[in-house]
DNA sequence: AGAAATTTGTCCGTATGTATC
DNA sequence: AGATACATACGGACAAATTTC
């Protein structure tokens, strides 16, 4: 219960640990790692001290977390794609506006809008998405 | 790593910071502050100082903070504006990618996008909305 | 289709030790 | 000495996304 703060803190030596597991292969390549409750168990360390040890593996980008699913290990490791497009890609569709939309457009929830969506690229890679409403019949 | 205090104590420059951000709109009416934790990593604060300077602004109701939730931001704030608002209205914040916005950035769906929004006003009616999506970090 | 269980996200309150004004 | 702040750690509770039954 103490906190020691001498030497190392405990939340590094878990991560350690973890990275070791995950570049050791030990935890394979894109499998969940144990929950957050396993690892207060496998540990002793509580949620908080779990959670902080993740963090520093997450931001190293060896393991990526998805709410409600768990936290995969080396879930990014593919090479670059070549794939070059046009500068602009635009698309036009009709879909239902969400509350927010709704609000500003003062329709109901679920109405009509135009949706134009533009996509930059830039160097092949997305630089931007830019998404225009408006409502079905406006003048554009 | 000092501990400063001329003037200012930390959290009420922080305070400070955070509303700034909110009146001027960088931080939405109604959506949610960054949580504690990517607070302490943008301020480089500790837990408890940043809990402080939240406290600071909930006392001035500037935000509200729900268990479990989160803390929003000018929960209810529309006083009269000095004069008419201008023809465009630009927010921006923190949205989580959809699938299809996750497939272009090849992002994981969920990841943090910056989202830029700007209402267009037709003689005070909404026109258009246009949302601008790119990642955390990119230039703008 | 719906309820329950699982899992991550967030906040709350507290505590200990250290360091700097 | 006291105030401020940092870093770490605990345990609990509620919220939200996902999966399972």
């Amino acid at each position: 219960m103490p906190t020691p703060h001498h030497g190392q803190p405990r939340y590094r030596v878990i991560a350690e640990d973890l990275r070791r597991q995950i570049e050791s292969g030990a935890i394979a390549p894109g499998s969940l790692l144990p929950a957050e409750s396993a690892l207060t168990a496998e540990f002793r360390a509580s949620r908080g001290t779990i959670r902080q040890a993740i963090a520093v593996l997450r931001d190293e980008r060896l393991v990526a977390t998805e709410h409600g699913r768990g936290t995969y290990a080396n879930p990014y490791r593919y090479k670059d794609g070549p794939a070059d497009g046009p500068d602009v890609e635009t698309t036009e569709r009709q879909v239902a506006a969400d509350p927010e939309l709704a609000a500003l457009f003062a329709v109901e929830v679920g109405a009509a809008l135009i949706e134009q969506q533009n996509v930059t690229l830039m160097n092949g890679a997305v630089g931007a998405v830019v998404r225009i409403y408006r409502l079905p019949g406006a003048m554009h």
